[in-house]
RNA sequence: UCCUCCUUAGCUCAGUUGGUUAGAGCACCUGACUGUUAAUCAGGGGGUCCUAGGUUCAAGUCCUAGAGGGGGAGCCA
């Protein structure tokens, strides 16, 4: 203290300035993780809570690099109480210290203060975020400011590990990463509703003499839609680069209200050529066990405190509800444990035989061969019946898409759907049908407009080979290494019907 | 789109069979406190009870419609 005083206090600021200059901000990650005490270090970040008493002050400071707090240890005299006045939960800050070791017993290291400057302000009067915990439907009506919370900042910082960890993994096995097209020209990808991309003007179309909208006279010259899947592009690259996958956003105009669909959302298609149904199940098996693997090895402390932070919300809930199995536990059981394989007709079989069946508790019940499994005939297979991840392959093709590989009893199709327990389907994969007559007949049996499919075919005409591939929803995947349970809480901004704020 | 539940202070929520001036914790402001950990203690300010109708002597509470949100279903990833 008598430090401050007794030197000439224009010098000490002309010091400071000069250190500041030169100075670099060190990342509150790499200052908690070192034991070099006594070291200046200059941070900035944002402050989570402000603890005042009469001769010190602890300010916890958050810069996103990690979870963790930096206690920022502030010695109060009337000058610096001036700049405490103007510090709230929200603010940044820029704090000129000295590393020391705590003598608090929450932290081995802090920052004992030596400059402190308000960047930018946050009237407490309006800020909405508090050191407390808010409702997760709350925090996505401020999902500009949701990043700022602990929540929110461990799943972001893991949504970022998974989109470097798949790149790694298809990278490492000789993939090629392939852009698909964002806007296309064929509505016959046959995933669900898609959204128009048009310059015409809505209001007064140009109309052709049948009344009908001239699209000839729109940018491409053609209808247009945002893709709903990069599916048949990566086929093409795949039959002549071998191993390719795609990794971008997808739009669905679907009118789904549930905790697991989006609008937009991000979807990693791997497409392989040479590799049949059981590679293709191979391979979706190995990169979700790697995935989960990538996580808990560098997104410990992230998945830690989601972890408590489910725990908690786990005892909320009545009994039966509950999770068997804690987070962690959970991620660890997946990549220790191989997923079950079995076909849509031996799954109809348990089904049948199943409890819950006999006992009339499904909504609906299981009868015949040839209907669509309902999410909680999903739901008893994994989590009730075989209690880990669970591979479906062999579907009735009336069910599936025109593409599929059609096996030889003409009744089903090469299809696979991963299931993982709570979030149903994660990954919905097939071979594909690499012969063109069988595919040909296929298209017209669904009336898929011929036209728009003929350089898809041709991959079939000249040089066709047996290739599968899958879609793994990235949100999905997101969900269940997270734990979160909403789909609009693991990506930034969400788009869901009725709702594009942000 | 269907079923169901919810909407009360900035936030999280209580509010009894319809009955006087609608409460608590947190946040904020003031004060106390020599190192706190979502600090603690004392005091203070803060309300379009989602909106519009209706029933009633009387509505936060009951009824109808609408808006927004949650959970479940369908569609799927």
């Amino acid at each position: 203290m008598d430090y401050w005083h007794s030197i000439n206090k224009e010098f000490f600021y002309f010091c400071i300035l000069k250190i500041l200059s030169k100075m670099k901000r060190t990342k509150i990650i790499d200052i908690l993780k070192s034991v070099d005490y006594g070291r200046e270090t200059l941070v900035m970040g944002w402050v989570r809570t402000k603890r005042v008493s009469k001769n010190v002050c602890f300010i916890a400071l958050n810069d996103g690099s990690t979870i963790n707090n930096l206690q920022i240890v502030v010695d109060v005299n009337p000058e610096i109480e001036e700049i405490l006045a103007k510090i709230h939960t929200g603010a940044s800050v820029s704090v000129l210290g000295k590393t020391v070791e705590s003598m608090g017993s929450g932290q081995s290291t802090e920052l004992q203060c030596l400059k402190l400057e308000v960047l930018g302000q946050a009237n407490p009067d309006e800020y909405p975020l508090q050191p407390k915990r808010h409702s997760l439907e709350f925090l996505r009506e401020i999902a500009h400011l949701r990043f700022r919370t602990n929540t929110f900042g461990a799943v972001f910082r893991i949504r970022h590990a998974m989109t470097f960890a798949i790149h790694k993994f298809f990278n490492d096995k000789g993939f090629y990463n392939i852009h698909s097209p964002i806007i296309t020209g064929s509505d016959a990808e046959g995933a669900g509703e898609m959204f128009h991309v048009t310059t015409l003007n809505i209001d007064n179309p140009p109309r052709t003499e049948d009344k009908k909208v001239d699209y000839s006279q729109d940018f491409f010259g053609k209808q247009t839609n945002l893709t709903v899947s990069g599916q048949l592009e990566a086929e093409l690259a795949a039959l002549a680069l071998s191993e390719v996958y795609t990794f971008g956003p997808t739009f669905r105009a679907e009118n789904s209200n549930t905790a697991r669909h989006l609008a937009e959302f991000w979807m990693i298609e791997p497409e392989m050529a040479f590799y049949d149904i059981n590679d293709d199940m191979d391979l979706a098996e190995e990169m979700l066990q790697y995935l989960v693997k990538y996580a808990l090895d560098n997104c410990r402390e992230d998945l830690e405190f989601l972890a408590k932070r489910r725990a908690e919300e786990q005892k909320q809930k009545p009994q039966n509800e509950r999770d068997e199995m804690e987070l962690i536990e959970r991620l660890e059981f997946v990549i220790n444990n191989k997923f079950e394989r079995l076909t849509y007709t031996e799954a109809i079989d348990i089904l049948k035989e199943s409890k819950p069946n006999k006992k009339g508790q499904f909504v609906y019940p299981v009868n015949d061969w040839g209907t669509d499994l309902q999410s909680e005939h999903e739901r008893y297979l994994v989590e009730k019946h075989f209690k880990k991840p669970v591979i479906l392959t062999n579907y009735p093709k009336e069910i599936k898409a025109f593409y599929m590989k059609q096996n030889d009893d003409g009744k089903t199709v090469r299809a696979m759907d991963v299931l993982f327990p709570q979030i149903g389907e994660i990954i919905g994969g097939s071979q594909r049908e690499e012969n063109y007559d069988k595919l040909y007949s296929r298209i017209k049996e669904l009336d898929i407009p011929e036209e728009e499919m003929w350089w898809y075919l041709e991959t079939r005409k000249f040089g066709s080979v047996p290739h599968s591939g899958f879609g793994l929803g990235f949100e999905r995947l997101m969900l269940f290494v997270t734990g979160m349970s909403n789909i609009r809480d693991v990506i930034p901004f969400p788009r869901t019907p009725k709702n594009a704020e942000f």
